[in-house]
RNA sequence: GCCGCUGUGGCUUAGUGGUAUAGCGGCUGAUUCGUAAUCAGCAGGCCGGGGGUUCGAAUCCCUCCAGCGGCUCCA
């Protein structure tokens, strides 16, 4: 008896493509094995009686669906890699196997060279260590929970993006995180991406877990009345958060994650020279956050065959324009739903690279998502889109900074994302009152600046100061009292060992943190002022 | 998801079949200190969960979960 039982599904195709389903299960079995097939009516309730025997548990449902044979063939797609320099000289990849640079590593991995025999990254221990993020094991795989210390350099990160995209011209929005499969757009965007998407039900709409900020922004667009004078137009959205369901196995600290915050930026375009334009623009906001952020950057440009052909020279213009050697990955064709994208990465502390900032040039979406304009002409354009994350996830982002201090002879973030800036020490009890005021004013004036009024050794909390990671260490007693200058350990400028130590007033060393946060969102503390006060959470 | 390794108080860890180690952290007390750990006392663990073998299991076996490495993948 073949019996049609939709509720098991929680994807039901349409009742035409079921019952030829059904019927071609039905003859298959009675041609192959000579059973007596019969198949009860499609579309009616029915009741029937089954009586067998087993452990009243036993019962289970199985999805069953084509094998091999029915899979699409994958396409055998070509891909060849070189480096283009600066000066517009294209050199043989190979050629830089061998070295020891970030871009090296980079050209290793794309190529597919083994790495060394893998350890855990340095950032999995960092993260918890230092108060910044850990799992949660309540929730999913790959979802963490985030401390305030680690929530604060989030929240800066997300400032900072924000910052860019605006005076870039960037306007921003906020979209839903899940979306009806019902919607002809939505399913087709969804069926691309495979299986790694988190589905549920929600009464009986199928929705999903969106897993960019694409979905949201190109339905604004999609019912916005669109003028080829406003073009290009940028919308900006921090997908807090975005979702993937990876594979259990690929999960991994900050690096790969299931929820993940992605900074994503989406340009209308005029046209593919329009497109051209907007991308040389948020490439160099990408390599600008490498910088601002301090973490180096590599980049690798991938674009298909046709597009290289075409735009070879402008290829070489933003390498040029880059600065800096980059590897080129020319595709035989079109696989995704791109023509070209760059991707920066930095190197986690094993070489590996970190993917991160990210420009894309979309020449499908437009029309999956009717998104149009008509020229003077009454033409009916459906315009390249360009997909941007000006840093790439924050998580990922977070990732290689922790990743960087490996490499540092004394480790640190920078001064703008360190939780605590400055640490006060007072000698004894009676110096408090006094750490408190300079604290006080040194919060006023926008600084992360906390006292270590517990019961301890000047050199425990010196210590402690120094596995904070602050990057300013002022200890006050009768001395500081009397003269009003302090004396600052100055992490940025110490060796193993040997604290670099400078005596500043209090306006002095003021000067000396906003002249090096100058430019960078300023947030105040989100622990307490006295680390008397600040649990512990690890 | 597949293969392999790992899982002992909040953290780091000793313990390979016979009563669960220690340090840090926490609490209490003493100490009021000048640039990387002041001293003492106390509390805290059915050894990741479940099942099995055994007189007896942290230790051996099975299974599930989680973490890491390597695949595949990263749209």
């Amino acid at each position: 008896m073949i019996y049609p039982y939709a509720h098991l599904s929680s994807d039901l195709a349409s009742p035409e493509s079921a019952v030829s389903a059904l019927r071609g299960i039905g003859e298959a079995l009675s041609r192959e094995d000579g059973f007596v097939v019969k198949r009860a009516p499609f579309g009616w309730y029915k009741a029937f009686s089954l009586s067998c025997k087993g452990h009243p548990l036993s019962e289970l449902s199985r999805t069953i669906v084509p094998g091999e044979g029915a899979a699409a063939p994958k396409k055998e797609i070509e891909h060849e890699f070189f480096v283009f320099t600066p000066e517009g000289e294209r050199k043989d990849a190979a050629a830089y196997l061998n070295e020891n640079t970030p871009l090296a590593a980079l050209i290793r991995k794309e190529l597919g060279y083994p790495g060394p025999e893998g350890v855990e990254p340095v950032h999995v221990d960092l993260m918890r260590a230092k108060e910044l993020v850990e799992y949660e094991p309540r929730s999913d795989v790959g979802h963490h929970r985030w401390m305030p210390r680690g929530k604060l350099i989030r929240d800066l990160l997300a400032d900072y993006v924000l910052a860019r995209v605006l005076e870039y011209g960037g306007m921003p929005v906020e979209t839903p995180v899940m979306y009806d499969l019902g919607d002809q757009a939505i399913a087709e965007h969804a069926a691309k991406f495979g299986e790694r998407q988190y589905r549920f039900k929600s009464g009986n709409r199928d929705m999903m877990l969106r897993f960019a900020a694409c979905f949201g922004m190109f339905s604004i667009m999609h019912d916005m009345h669109i003028s080829p004078n406003t073009l290009p137009m940028k919308l900006y959205e921090l997908s807090t958060y975005s979702f993937r369901h990876e594979q259990k196995g690929e999960v991994i600290g900050l690096k790969r994650l299931r929820a993940f915050t992605m900074p994503d930026m989406h340009t209308l375009c005029r046209d593919v020279d329009d497109a051209l334009a907007s991308f040389e623009e948020q490439l160099m906001m990408g390599w600008k956050s490498g910088e601002d952020l301090e973490t180096p950057l590599v980049g690798v440009f991938r674009c298909t065959r046709d597009f290289f052909d075409q735009y070879e020279l402008w290829v070489k213009g933003i390498v040029a324009k880059s600065g800096v050697p980059m590897l080129i990955e020319i595709l035989s064709e079109r696989t995704h739903y791109w023509i070209a994208k760059v991707d920066l990465a930095a190197i986690d502390a094993q070489g590996r690279p970190i993917e991160n900032p990210t420009v894309q040039i979309d020449v499908e979406s437009a029309d999956r998502f009717d998104i149009k304009y008509y020229t003077a002409e009454g033409a009916e354009v459906h315009p390249p889109i360009l997909h941007c994350s000006p840093t790439g996830s924050i998580e990922r982002v977070i990732c290689a900074l922790l990743e960087n201090t490996a490499r540092m002879e004394v480790p640190s973030l920078p001064t703008w994302l360190a939780p605590t800036q400055v640490r006060l020490v007072p000698v004894a009890e009676r110096h408090v009152c006094f750490a408190e005021e300079i604290g006080a004013r040194l919060n006023a004036a926008g600084i992360r600046a906390d006292v270590d009024d517990r019961d301890e050794s000047v050199n425990k909390k010196v210590r402690e100061a120094g596995m904070d990671w602050a990057p300013y260490v002022a200890v006050i007693g009768d001395q500081e009292a009397e003269t009003g200058r302090l004396t600052v350990t100055i992490r940025k400028l110490s060796e193993k060992k040997k604290p670099y130590k400078e005596m500043m007033s209090e306006d002095e060393l003021i000067k000396a943190v906003m002249m090096e946060v100058a430019g960078k969102p300023l947030r105040p503390l989100y622990t307490p002022r006295l680390l008397s006060m600040k649990p512990r959470f690890i």
